[in-house]
DNA sequence: ATTAGCACTATCAGCTGATGAGTGCTAATA
DNA sequence: TATTAGCACTCATCAGCTGATAGTGCTAAT
């Protein structure tokens, strides 16, 4: 694996006319996906500077590593380093539409939605849709989560369902074996002893303080404790399933926009490997807002010439995963960005009017 | 959408040399990919024919509609039709490698695969990956499955997580709103009451039954029943959401063996509609065994170059669903059959195996 | 500092002729 | 009579050439 660059800098001082023409540079190829010339650009800059000038102004440009040419005698395309600076100084975060905030909103109030698995899914799918984009969301870990509610119940004589319900309505089910034949009022007593002990904990906590009762002294236990830590040992035995939806991949063989990308094949195998994903998606530097990682900003090889917009959701406390589009490195930032923003916000809105409206 | 052929016909005498040709250029162009002409047949057919007598042949081949050409001066390829005769006269359900049944039973087997939707996302996964096609699984409808199971748990004043597990060990959650406040004591009972007037019925028999007694004096009935009534007609009000897996969707843009094919965006697009998927793999004629469509015996417009080999898995009773995968008509049909054949049988073997497992 | 002018270069679409694989027909053959 | 050799013909493909176009870099003039 390349070691890549975490991100690019743009320290450097440029003066007010080359950044407008860096700028038009860049707004250019992103709504043209064409290389841009100095000609087309002198009449859209409006500054009245001819090409010639441009072209001198072009030149600098791409010594400096903004600007580069697929081939002499083609226009110029701005590079990784170029986005780097319009999202940094450029891009400032404008306001969606109204219409744009009204369809997000519908799209995640729609009914039936009170497993937050719909609620994801839906909103991967509304995404993938307003971007045209590839879009992954990753969803809130088991692990951190707290428990709302833990159940058994008796499938047969070998066999016990656990249900498990976190505070944000995610629901996991586990059947797990048994050698005891267990009644289900045992198992009720069994369930009812565990929801008191570790209401409102993380799973995490939970099974820790599980591993750690498991060590005391067996004596001082009595039956229904012991069963009790046995059962609950393997019911939040969970594999913490790495869950990610992923929405929208046609586009990326079939959108116009990544049409420059050779490594579709790549990103695509990659989409099958959930527990990369879940990777690219949770390894987050900054806490909020939004974040972009832009072509070689990228760790992953085959997403190294595109752009990635993230941000992450949550309830009322914690952080709960992450949602995000994958395009390509020209695409339109200022609506791009706010979006992803926007429907991110109204995610946790939503999952937080859900988990608070238990008890 | 056009009025398709049911099947296609191959009831016409073909004398044994003309058939041995048909079928020479049938597996050339399966192997190949590409057009096969008269002096390539004639080597590789080992008939001491000439090419010219080759060309008088496919001439007359051509003429009862089992080859085409491209154009002119290039090799013929296959019809629909003659995949149908070869299919129907030609292939015989040879036996699969040792190997490759050990690697789907292997697959099958892997751990923790106590939950039926596991189970079937990693063999349709399996059969994409075998067969470098798109593979279809649709599971099994709710509607028509076992009850074992329902269960009701309290999570606030206003909500009841519903948990309902059917025979062959599907698990569904619903939570459902209640405007009374019911304790978890009250619906043990419902559910006790519940799991007793319903053992081993089908769901669907269980909804109509309830709606019934809805529609009876409902003086006759007590607080408990009333309630009973009431909660198990929200619980099996689940929307039969048509549950369908697919994968190996990237093999039908990035396998060369599908390059002939201009309706892969069509296809994909499909494959977002998932209630047509369920469509397709479910519209059934014959009962048991491998179904086949050829080209344009398939309804579906964007699937007429296609041809989709599946076939449905079952318990120990009644049919649960079916597996299927979706590949060029030029498909090596004599692996493609046994392999979709023996891993439906594994299927079922695993669901028997695993809904008798119960009491 | 800016710009006009010019030489240079790469791409693209369209045309060309050569090549090759394959056919259909006909006349000769076993 | 069935088979085959021979020949003319048809297309698709490909390399090579063309002019048009759009861009650049450099230099000299403003």
């Amino acid at each position: 694996m390349s070691k890549t660059v975490q991100r690019l800098e743009t320290k450097e001082s440029i003066d007010e006319r080359t950044q407008r023409v860096l700028r038009g540079i860049i707004e250019g190829y992103i709504t043209s996906n064409e290389p841009v010339g100095s000609r087309s650009l002198s009449k859209t800059l409006e500054m009245g500077l001819s090409p010639a000038t441009i072209r001198n102004i072009m030149s600098d440009l791409s010594d400096m590593g903004f600007l580069m040419q697929l081939h002499t005698s083609a226009g110029r395309i701005p590079t990784d380093k170029a986005y780097r600076f319009y999202v940094d100084q450029v891009v400032v975060a404008n306001q969606l539409t109204r219409k744009l905030q009204k369809r997000i909103q519908e799209a995640t109030q729609e009914g039936g939605m009170n497993q937050v698995e719909d609620l994801l899914i839906s909103t991967t799918r509304l995404l993938a849709g307003l971007t045209q984009f590839v879009c992954l969301t990753s969803s809130p870990r088991v692990e951190t989560s707290i428990l709302r509610r833990i159940e058994f119940i008796r499938l047969s004589s070998q066999q016990i369902l656990v249900v498990l319900v976190t505070r944000n309505g995610q629901v996991r089910n586990k059947i797990i074996a048994t050698t005891e034949d267990l009644s289900q009022d045992f198992l009720n007593t069994v369930s009812s002893f565990l929801n008191k002990q570790f209401h409102n904990r993380s799973l995490h906590e939970i099974r820790q303080q599980i591993l750690e009762s498991m060590v005391e002294d067996k004596e001082r236990y009595d039956r229904l404790l012991a069963q009790a830590v046995r059962l609950g040992k393997k019911a939040f035995e969970l594999e913490d399933a790495p869950e990610v939806y992923i929405e929208g991949q046609h586009n990326l063989i079939f959108s116009e926009r990544f049409r420059n990308l050779n490594s579709a094949r790549g990103l695509m195998d990659a989409f099958e490997h959930k527990s990369m994903i879940m990777n690219l998606l949770d390894s987050t530097v900054e806490a909020d807002g939004i974040q972009i990682y832009i072509g070689i900003e990228n760790e992953l090889e085959s997403l190294q010439d595109c752009t990635m917009v993230k941000a992450q959701y949550s309830d009322q406390n914690n952080v709960l995963g992450t949602i995000g589009v994958i395009g390509p490195t020209n695409m339109d930032y200022q609506t791009v960005i706010p979006v992803v923003d926007f429907t991110a916000r109204i995610l946790s809105q939503t999952i937080t009017q859900q988990s608070s409206s238990c008890d």
